[in-house]
DNA sequence: GCTTGTGAAGAGATTCACAGCA
DNA sequence: TGCTGTGAATCTCTTCACAAGC
């Protein structure tokens, strides 16, 4: 569920915040979503909270992060080292929660070889060893558009089943491999798209209707 | 409809591929999607489809593209200057759909007063000033998350209705502020959610049940 | 014959509302 | 009394399936 990662921090939150217990609530509230939604989630976690009081934060931080494996190391290549490759390769956040990023992939020969923010760079040729080698769980692209699906397929034959994908094309992959694309200008098209709607209306096609 | 940018992109490569027609199958297979939801979608915008022709791609280019507003711009405002900020304000594919950033945001005085990759920076406090002088229709919040609550505040004061939100935190803004988050690590965890559960089941919470 | 447009069926997700329990 | 856990109701989104039209 794409929400326990919300819930883990609003409870990481609270914990620092000293308090010991919480209640659906809370919890609701600091996580922008319905109460009601929160305990049915929890619920499917075998929850353990109690009636008339509330969950228990720390057991609860416990029950999740079980649940969304956090204990676990996934290691990750990024792939492509333009501006928002490079922003990735260098993101503290990822290592703090157990995805480091063990080795970056570009096809720019002034960069093969070297380490860019601690990051070892290897030629595309190279991605399987890499991927063998460091037991790569996850592959992030953040090729130009043209490079993606070929970046998916040897990130796919190196074994790679969970993919990122910043480039802003729909990627083909067996089914046994999950794909999560973010696309940046999509996401401001759908503001634009919202602003655009919220004019005195008289050009958007809703209103021709 | 999140997905309307999607079509746009696989029609304007129909389009560069010399096509002048195609089909609901076709752009449902380039899109990823089911090819009814392609034509219940179409059918939103006032559909102009031939019946055992298909859509005229030009034309459903123009639809799309109107229904989206891609004929306004939009200016943007990225706030926090790391590296994600950075790649952010740099970021080349903004411009070209029409979301120019115009100016960034940061704290660091050494910043303050500079153009980084063409892109002024300016002190908080300047915000309302810069929202006002470029028409800023879109923030970006691309802060450490303690400085993104008090940001958003800034946005909203200064006018602005459309939030981008890449700082990991839930964020309370008025009714008519419309706010998407994306969180880079949440989408990581959601990945390793799926590899866990992949794994000979004896640790993941389902299997308890 | 081929493809759209769409009512109806179906599947999921969300919310309600309340019984059950501390 | 207060809050959880959950069946039932609701809503939204997706898919099916087929009549309508070129």
């Amino acid at each position: 569920m794409a929400r326990l990662p919300v819930y883990l921090r609003s409870l990481s939150e609270l914990a620092t915040a000293g308090s010991s217990t919480t209640s659906s609530d809370v919890l609701a509230e600091r996580s922008g979503v319905n109460a009601a939604k929160v305990r049915k989630d929890l619920s499917y976690l075998g929850t353990h909270g109690t009636r008339g009081v509330g969950y228990d934060v720390r057991h609860l931080i416990f029950e999740v992060s079980r649940a969304l494996g956090v204990a676990n190391t996934w290691p990750v290549v990024v792939c492509g080292l333009g501006n928002l490759g490079r922003a990735l390769a260098n993101h503290t956040g990822f290592t703090e929660r157990g995805f480091p990023v063990v080795a970056a992939i570009d096809v720019n020969p002034a960069l093969i070889g070297m380490t860019v923010d601690g990051v070892p760079v290897h030629s595309p040729d190279r991605l399987a060893d890499v991927v063998a080698d460091h037991d790569v769980a996850i592959g992030v692209i953040a090729t130009p558009p043209g490079a993606a699906q070929d970046t998916a397929d040897r990130l796919v034959a190196a074994g790679v089943r969970s993919i990122l994908d910043f480039s802003s094309t729909v990627l083909s992959v067996p089914d046994h491999v999950e794909v999560r694309a973010v696309d940046l200008s999509t996401e401001l098209q759908i503001l634009g798209f919202h602003l655009q709607r919220d004019l005195p209306a008289d050009r958007s096609p809703r209103s021709l209707a």
